[in-house]
DNA sequence: CGATATATTGACAGGAGTCAAAGAGGGTGG
DNA sequence: CCACCCTCTTTGACTCCTGTCAATATATCG
């Protein structure tokens, strides 16, 4: 039951009555199936839905005007990643799927008309948002201030904590598909290094990236190296 | 009347009943003058009020482990830098004037009682919200894709275009009262370079930064410099 | 007029980019 | 089942942008 996932994330910061959840999952179509590297919807577009990822990986992404394009975030099963395009419309980067991913989708009107009666449904939606908001700060710190190996690092805990919320990490390690000049345009950094600086994580034991998937060697290092601090939990909502 | 700005940015992005407005505007507290370097509200706070710049500066930033502070945002007059705080109470970063400034602030249990009844201005408050996300992420392609001089005339451009739709921009030239080392720590690079780069804006004639003032002295070179492409309009609200 | 913060310089080091070529892996079609 | 192709990964050499350190000059302010 994937929309299960989303459910999931929204009461991560929100109480929500049963009846609202019913309301939501009632407007959720089908779930569609994407390959690899589909767009679901790019900047410029005027959103008239808003999609859930219902398993797999997608990303958000914007090319600068020298052409370079950069990874402004990743999402995995459970988040509404063009969420904000229901109170602002027009997007302004793209959003693709980075595996192989289902996909829901609900309508924006349909939407609308659900929560006119419900304030508090509303009022989640626009948590969601914030949270999303809320993570593009980080990355910017993260952007800003870590070398590239710290950078690597932020990126490894920040997965490994969403993608644990959702239940999704086991043995310490998990699925993330995603090929090096990915993460370099993630990360701002060159393909070459990207490299250099997987194999020195390798070599040390530190972590390993490789064919799809992440496995965590030294946590405690890795949390060092990206200075991550686990998110508070959501006492204060 | 500093009040309008705040409304001027709301209407920017969202149509607002005069009748919205005048609830908004009677919430708002009598302005209080802050000097430089006020902290208004600091990272772990619970908000319970949020914070409309009336004149003056302020930004957001926020320390990483390692101790190097990173600015996320600069905020002028018509903002509501703490907005998000309304529907998430728990600060992830510090909000601290930059120059003296005239700050109004807005209770939340008042805020909430307004929007009670007034979905479209929940709505804006939303996407003013949102708005904010966008600007992250245009910094994080910012900070990932571009050098030093770019990211700086990056800045200056946003700043400029900014400033200007809330007409505080006069012969090419604004105010922007800054130090380079918070500079520095806004475009994730080190002071000495800072600089370097501001000096051979000058030398080419490109820009000049000093003494809290900004002089525009070749636009075009600006925007190619910073790869900044004007905001769309907000037809698509 | 000191005292402190800010800006500027110069020398040097090093992390990360670039270029170019060689391996590996994974599909695909014959 | 193997050859071929294409994408992705890996290496090595070299460059250069940006950081660091440390000293000096300039502002600003009480």
């Amino acid at each position: 039951m994937p929309v299960e996932m989303m459910i999931r994330k929204l009461r991560l910061h929100s109480e929500l009555p049963n009846e609202n959840i019913e309301a939501l999952r009632s407007i959720v179509t089908p779930v569609k199936n994407m390959p690899e590297d589909s767009v679901i919807v790019r900047e410029g577009d005027l959103s008239t839905q808003c999609c859930v990822i219902m398993s797999g990986f997608a990303y958000r992404s914007k090319v600068s005007e020298t052409g370079k394009r950069q990874i402004l975030s990743f999402h995995i099963a459970g988040d509404m990643p063009d969420l904000q395009g229901l109170p602002l419309k027009l997007m302004d980067h793209d959003l693709t799927t980075l595996s192989p991913a289902q996909v829901g989708f609900i309508n924006h009107e349909a939407l609308e008309r659900v929560l006119v009666s419900r304030p508090a449904l509303a009022r989640a939606l626009w948590r969601e948002t914030l949270v999303d908001a809320s993570l593009f700060r980080q990355w910017i710190v993260n952007l800003g201030t870590r070398s590239a190996a710290g950078r690597m690092a932020y990126l490894i805990a920040e997965l490994r904590q969403r993608l644990g919320a959702m239940g999704l990490v086991a043995n310490e390690q998990f699925d993330f598909p995603i090929t090096q000049s990915k993460l370099a345009d993630a990360l701002g950094l060159s393909v070459v290094h990207v490299n250099r600086v997987l194999q020195t994580f390798r070599a040390e034991g530190v972590l390993d990236l490789r064919r799809s998937v992440v496995t965590l060697g030294d946590l405690e290092k890795i949390i060092e190296l990206g200075g991550f601090e686990a998110l508070e939990d959501d006492s204060a909502m």
